[in-house]
RNA sequence: CGGGGUGUGGCGCAGCCUGGUAGCGCACACGCUUGGGGUGCGUGUGGUCGCCGGUUCAAAUCCGGCCACCCCGACCA
């Protein structure tokens, strides 16, 4: 018995609710996203991983080009002195470098960094590039890899390596460039909540959260199954801090030498992480039908070969009739496996609907439907395989909404408000003290600091649009202008 | 870098205390069987026991040194 039960765990994953951390890592392993790599803090995007992140990328890519960037690409190494120039820059970033300090079997005169982000190579050339505000707005944007030599690293979440988008503007005044960081980071909350079905709170961050060398940074938070929020995007209004460094100066329409304003925008392969942990559950993944490469899989049902003709001619024919309908699908006619271990196979891998075909389904010209959103009884529907295309259409379009929905009335519930500091401490203290906070903060620095080492939670956002009605700093009591909202993150 | 832990077929582990030439489950290969929620049986492939050195007739096991990885904390998309 207690044999059976050991045999039974090994098929399992790790319980969601036991160990967050552990379940989240054997997903991420065992519907073969990804693979740890023989490199520290790497990893391998296997291709179930990858085709996420190509379906992110596609439609997030048309989304940049609509608001008028364009792709471009510069170089993964960059002189170790650009980052210098930006005193918050370099200070920011110096401990997680990698540098280069040999090439050609010569030690090299100057060490190249590997780029942990672009600003400073692409601000050298904005500084070429621009010359009259007529050369303005300039909007760039590349997909690229970086490198940050993160102490502890987690999958998707923190590696080493990490695929990203980072856009890069420079604009003549600073109300355009303010609009600008205004309007990405609008992009990024539809691209997000639209089509990863992972609602968001939106806002600015605070001056210790900020990217360094930002002026201010705005981001889009989500929250995780554990209650843990995560930051899913940034946008970074960047001032003129990295302009009067580099020089990026334009001649106005008065003749007048001008600085540039300027901003940079970036997503990471982190949302690969963000779609697992707000969407998963202790059967695998469950992949929005935007992202999922495999949207619906036909499993065939049968004993003997007679029967096995007739199913298996049906389920090509389903196949078929959803192929011609546009919707990613495939057939498990894999020999020797049941459809027991086919169900749960791919239950955990997340592909969103499930066709069964069974000789019953063949004599009644059904399928049964079974959806990954929900489980039990009311996952599963019948479809006629006339119109089976149609019925699986609708469906992936309800689940890419129901788990907007289900996550959506997750982060609801999890968000709280607190007036009172001690009772804010004691939730975020207790069991599942998790989820978000939404409270009055004066905005010192000082009742800041005091939060997160007390409690380990942080300022996530404050958010754009308040109430309108000041209140009292939860901690200190001071008058404050505006809520925060304040979660243990990853 | 501080604290904790682990290194034995691809994965998860036992064996170590009390030295005697390596075992179990899963996976994998083949055959039969089974098939509407992780089928069952049989046969088989696969291991310089993290590395270096020492003790011994004999080391996965005892001793010394080193290395790597994981978890918790400080840093971060």
């Amino acid at each position: 018995m207690a044999e059976k039960q050991a045999k039974q765990n090994e098929k399992k994953v790790t319980p969601r609710s036991e160990d967050f951390a552990a379940w989240y890592n054997d997903i991420c392993i065992r519907a073969e996203l990804a693979d740890y790599s023989p490199v520290r803090g790497c990893i391998v995007f296997r291709p179930d991983g990858f085709a996420i992140w190509e379906a992110i990328r596609d439609e997030l890519d048309k989304r940049i080009k609509k608001t008028g960037a364009r792709n471009a690409y510069f170089p993964l190494f960059i002189p170790q002195s650009f980052l210098q120039r930006e005193a918050q820059h370099v200070e920011g970033f110096a401990p997680e470098l990698a540098v280069v300090t040999h090439g050609g079997g010569k030690e090299l005169e100057e060490p190249l960094i590997v780029r942990p982000t672009s600003e400073t190579i692409i601000n050298h050339m904005f500084a070429q590039w621009i010359r009259s505000h007529r050369d303005l707005p300039m909007m760039l944007n590349q997909w690229c890899n970086v490198v940050r030599w993160e102490m502890r690293t987690r999958m998707f979440l923190r590696t080493t390596e990490f695929l990203w988008q980072e856009g890069h503007t420079a604009h003549a005044t600073r109300e355009e460039a303010e609009r600008e960081t205004l309007t990405m980071l609008e992009v990024y909350r539809q691209f997000v909540e639209e089509f990863l079905s992972i609602p968001l709170i939106v806002g600015r961050k605070s001056a210790a959260e900020r990217f360094p060398g930002a002026v201010e940074t705005y981001s889009i938070e989500g929250l995780m199954g554990d209650g843990r929020a995560l930051q899913c995007g940034t946008s970074h209004f960047l001032g003129q801090n990295f302009a009067k460094p580099f020089e990026i100066r334009y001649l106005d329409d008065q003749n007048q030498m001008q600085f540039v304003w300027q901003t940079s925008w970036g997503v990471s392969t982190r949302l690969l992480g963000a779609i697992v942990m707000a969407h998963g559950d202790d059967q695998g993944l469950r992949l929005p039908p935007t992202v999922a490469s495999t949207q619906a899989v036909v499993v065939p049902i049968f004993r003997k070969p007679e029967e096995g003709e007739k199913v298996l001619a049906a389920a090509r024919g389903a196949l078929e009739s959803l192929t011609q309908a546009g919707i990613r699908a495939r057939i498990d006619d894999r020999e020797g496996l049941t459809p027991g271990f086919k169900f749960n196979d791919w239950e955990m891998r997340g592909v969103p609907v499930r066709i069964e075909i069974g000789p019953r389904d063949v004599a009644s010209g059904e399928a049964v439907l079974a959806r990954r959103d929900k489980s039990g009884p009311e996952s599963k529907s019948k479809a006629s395989l006339a119109t089976i295309a149609d019925a699986v259409g609708v469906l992936l379009g309800e689940i890419q909404k129901n788990l907007y929905a289900q996550a959506k009335a997750a982060m609801i519930a999890n968000t709280r408000k607190f007036d009172d500091y001690a009772q804010f401490r004691r939730h975020m203290e207790g069991e599942g003290g998790g989820g978000f906070a939404d409270v009055y903060w004066c905005g010192n620095p000082v009742c800041e600091t005091r939060i997160s080492e007390e409690t380990k939670a942080t300022c996530r956002v404050i958010p754009l649009t308040s109430d309108g009605a000041a209140g009292k700093c939860m901690v200190c009591g001071e008058s404050a202008p505006e809520r925060a909202y304040f979660a243990k993150a990853y």
